[in-house]
DNA sequence: CTGTTAGCGCATTCAC
DNA sequence: GTGAATGCGCTAACAG
């Protein structure tokens, strides 16, 4: 067991007192170009690793982050996000972190409008975020780069900010994930049915779009029909009588991928009207879409590590807090997982 | 944000002193019987959560962990055991622990015996190990139970032994959701072929054994045709001809499932003579399988989240070393991830 | 710009 | 049996 150097080590080493090395780990300036140098050389040469332990007891500052997501109810995909946010905030107890949720509703812009400006006016050392409508989000992006506030990316990348990182799931993959495994499932004589979700309004789905570009191309390279339609989140009312029309009204269809989480809609539809046979693929561990998984009317859900989604990004913001290091702009891609009935209990978390 | 409890606040509430709060919690004894129920009344009231930070820095015993398990060669199962257990040291860095890797040949049983009588005459103050051999294991883990020294099972499962804690998938639901992918992806008319290797003497191959009776209750449930044949680790040069031999053999064989980390082996042998058409699964996410993954021999893979079992070993007899705590037999059933190859690069750690 | 120093909360002596 | 005192490595305030 090599023992690890302290901070004390470095300061002699670099002939220099703790204190300064304490600056230069955490880019605090005040510190003389030269002493700089020399306390970094020695800090790559012995390979220096903070200890988190030790640092996080004395490191009495504390800091506010801003989570701004969808609401979420129990059990859906923001409901798990902020869950792997919860989770961190425990891990990490010692460090004095306030997290405070500003929800807003993610079929109404206005609403996402009301819950940045509320970022905005608030004191929020970080913020963290799901870019739901494109053009709202890069004006708050805007903003926070010109005060210099740190912010990070959940579910949804948007190439064009500066985020200090993204945690997400990489969404071309999803698309081709799902094309796998309906390829797997359906014969080639088979007709495919995408379902995608009207939204209100400019803003894209950007999400959804992607997977579906990608199944798309996947399906297509492979030699299936595919069919497409929509249902509308507005009108649930209105689901049973489109769906049931798309689906009289085009015979032969075999499998069925749903691009959000709201695959239980579907799955219950088909299960009213005594439909079996056909295979169904959706997104997401929500409550409806595992119990529709346990009772058969889905095949496997898709999901994108929403627990570690939110736990990733505190991490990562409390790195950047805490250390203040320049760091490019980092995409975190999450793991894709698949969930039949059988491997579902072992994901679900207590 | 509540403040955190801290020991001084609980001796105070319980009229007694700092000191004697932390015999009480780590079971050290030299406490009075009335002190005890004192502080554990107050203890649970107020919820006490030992911080683990500043218990680590403060804490300067030093523990020796022996862990006996396979050799292991990079890229294979377990090396990604290893890699867990590694994590785990990096990330309780300041706690002082060594551990000794005492590898023995898994297919040579006198090997093994030879890793445990190693373990029994080193000092070890706790151990991690796979259940290979089930006897020679029984034996160690009595001796390591009288002598109160806590071990963890890795990868498998051993009900006649009761260990602080286990670490592995839930093998029955490997073999089901073979089955289930199985099932998904050849239609009810085709043949499907269980390979398994052989093993040499009475030891029980335990975890593909279980593996294979659950995938056999779920084919022949969903009425497939099931063959089954063995192939030998001891005479590679053998392979190639008794596996084609078989297929030949049985013409009409439209998936395969491979029941131990060894797919590629098949996979190689199909792709060299031209073979094709073959759904081919097996588990673990090994350089090679991975490799023939990427070529398309290989249809997915299960695998077992090898990392995480050595990382949540180390973490779970960390804290029973540190919390003298005593606490049940405890098994965590890992996640079993299903892995194309669109999910596959986001699941490769670094 | 730099060095010095007083805690952070807990585990562990060592006197009582 | 018990309680006060000491140190772990690091941060942050302060005095130069």
């Amino acid at each position: 067991m090599a023992r690890q150097f302290k901070i004390k080590d470095i300061a002699k080493q670099a002939g220099v007192s703790a204190g300064t090395v304490d600056r230069v780990l955490h880019n605090r300036g005040r510190v003389s170009e030269r002493s700089r140098q020399a306390v970094e050389a020695v800090l790559v040469e012995v390979g220096y690793k903070t200890n988190i332990h030790t640092s996080a007891i004395s490191s009495r500052k504390e800091y506010t982050v801003h989570v701004a997501m969808p609401t979420f109810s129990a059990g859906d995909y923001w409901n798990s996000i902020k869950e792997g946010i919860d989770q961190a905030l425990g891990e990490f107890s010692d460090v004095k972190m306030e997290c405070r949720y500003i929800p807003y509703n993610q079929y109404d812009i206005y609403s996402c409008r009301a819950a940045y400006d509320e970022i905005m006016s608030g004191g929020a050392d970080a913020v963290i975020l799901a870019p739901t409508f494109k053009d709202v989000t890069l004006g708050l992006c805007e903003e926070l780069e010109r005060r210099e506030i740190p912010y990070a990316f959940v579910d949804t990348d948007l190439p064009e900010c500066k985020p200090w990182a993204i945690f997400a799931a990489d969404q071309k993959a999803c698309g081709e994930l799902m094309g796998r495994l309906l390829s797997c499932t359906i014969p080639t004589s088979g007709k495919i049915a995408i379902i995608t979700s009207k939204r209100i309004g400019n803003n894209l789905a950007i999400n959804a779009g992607e997977r579906e570009k990608a199944l798309r191309a996947f399906l297509q390279q492979k030699g299936y029909e595919i069919l497409s339609t929509e249902y509308s989140p507005y009108n649930p009312e209105l689901n049973d009588r489109e769906i049931m029309e798309f689906l009289e009204g085009n015979p032969g269809v075999e499998g069925i991928a749903v691009l959000n989480s709201r695959g239980y809609v579907v799955a219950d539809i088909l299960s009213a009207h005594g439909i079996k046979d056909l295979k169904l693929f959706s997104f997401d561990m929500t409550a409806n879409n595992i119990r529709c998984l346990r009772e058969g009317t889905i095949t496997a859900l898709l999901c994108q590590s929403p627990e570690k989604q939110g736990f990733e990004a505190v991490k990562s913001i409390l790195g950047r807090l805490l250390y203040n290091r320049p760091q490019e702009r980092a995409a975190q891609w999450m793991p894709i997982d698949i969930i039949f009935p059988e491997n579902l209990p072992f994901y679900r978390k207590s």
